[in-house]
DNA sequence: CAGACTGATTGCATTTTGAAATCAGTTGCA
DNA sequence: TGCAACTGATTTCAAAATGCAATCAGTCTG
């Protein structure tokens, strides 16, 4: 994980930022997960990060300037990291990939559900999503968005999914 | 490179098939650089791939679906790659990435102007391109499009700027 | 037939990854 | 006070991936 600048290309470039199987999975997490402490990105990864991987990453990311480390004031040892802009435009890309995934590979129905609304919301639900996401890391101001977070809309899908799931796997329950 | 199948998350799996530093890299050279054979990506690579890793990759891709191999007719152990739809719809992620990456990287003028007027044309150039793209590849008829193909044009406007900075360079030639 | 060209493959040193164990400081609770 | 749980990491070491150079066998050209 060095920072090669092998070409100017800025396909190229984007891919020494994160084409690596690891830093958008954690980005991914503080995104859509909500996560921002190092236990929290170790233990709820579902891929199952490495402690020394997760911490060369979340360094390599605040150099690269797309996440910031601030103290947490519960907690002399806890450290709260945070999205900057740069990482919170990805949402788009993160919204494609979802989506050219969801099509082309084998996911699973529930963990695909986030996929298909944020494809089907389109530019405004990303703007939208954007929009809390620099309330939440960024402290700006929330403009008048209506009903409940992006977030939260999202997460209730999944778990509508997984309900359902038991549900017809168990159609008596 | 192996296929794990952490998890069945779309962006996760994304990440599972062009999660590395080259394979997206082979992808854009076919797709903007109109590359098909062995050496034309192993001597056109910008960023210099080695020949294993190139093989490696090629390998891969097409057992991932992103790509075919054929016979070249005019010398019998030349391959002609195509891209497959799979790879052929990648076409926004590519335009995505590239805005981003223009955006937040220290891309070079003469790099980065491909990725500017597919950013500017949007999805309706995104399409005309794919369009393009499945007739080279697929053998799709190409429907009624008007003027230069999208490639041209991106390779051109390429020129224009090479050809601006020398002229900057050396205002008196 | 000589030499260039085709898509690779091989050997080997270096780098990156990943899993488990460990670390030192902090906190909550008995 | 004492001690277990928790904090963000770091250490260790084997395995895998990478990158470079040399090489390969078959094919075409002059």
């Amino acid at each position: 994980m060095t920072l090669d600048r092998r070409s100017g290309c800025p396909i190229n470039l984007s891919l020494e930022v994160f084409g690596d199987r690891w830093s958008l999975i954690i980005l991914r997490d503080m995104i859509f997960g909500g996560r921002r402490h190092f236990r929290e990105l170790l233990n709820g990864s579902m891929e199952g990060i490495a402690s020394n991987i997760l911490a060369d990453r979340l360094k390599r990311l605040m150099e690269l300037g797309m996440l910031t480390k601030a103290d947490d004031p519960s907690h002399k040892q806890k450290a709260i990291y945070s999205l900057t802009e740069m990482a919170i435009t990805l949402v788009p890309i993160l919204a494609h990939l979802g989506a050219w995934g969801r099509v082309w590979l084998p996911t699973t129905e529930e963990l695909s559900i986030r996929a298909e609304l944020l494809e089907k919301g389109g530019p405004p639900l990303w703007d939208k999503f954007m929009d809390e996401l620099r309330h939440e890391h960024l402290g700006a101001p929330l403009d008048a968005t209506t009903g409940p977070s992006v977030r939260a809309t999202l997460q209730a899908a999944y778990e509508t999914v997984v309900a359902g799931k038991a549900l017809g796997a168990n159609p008596a329950a």
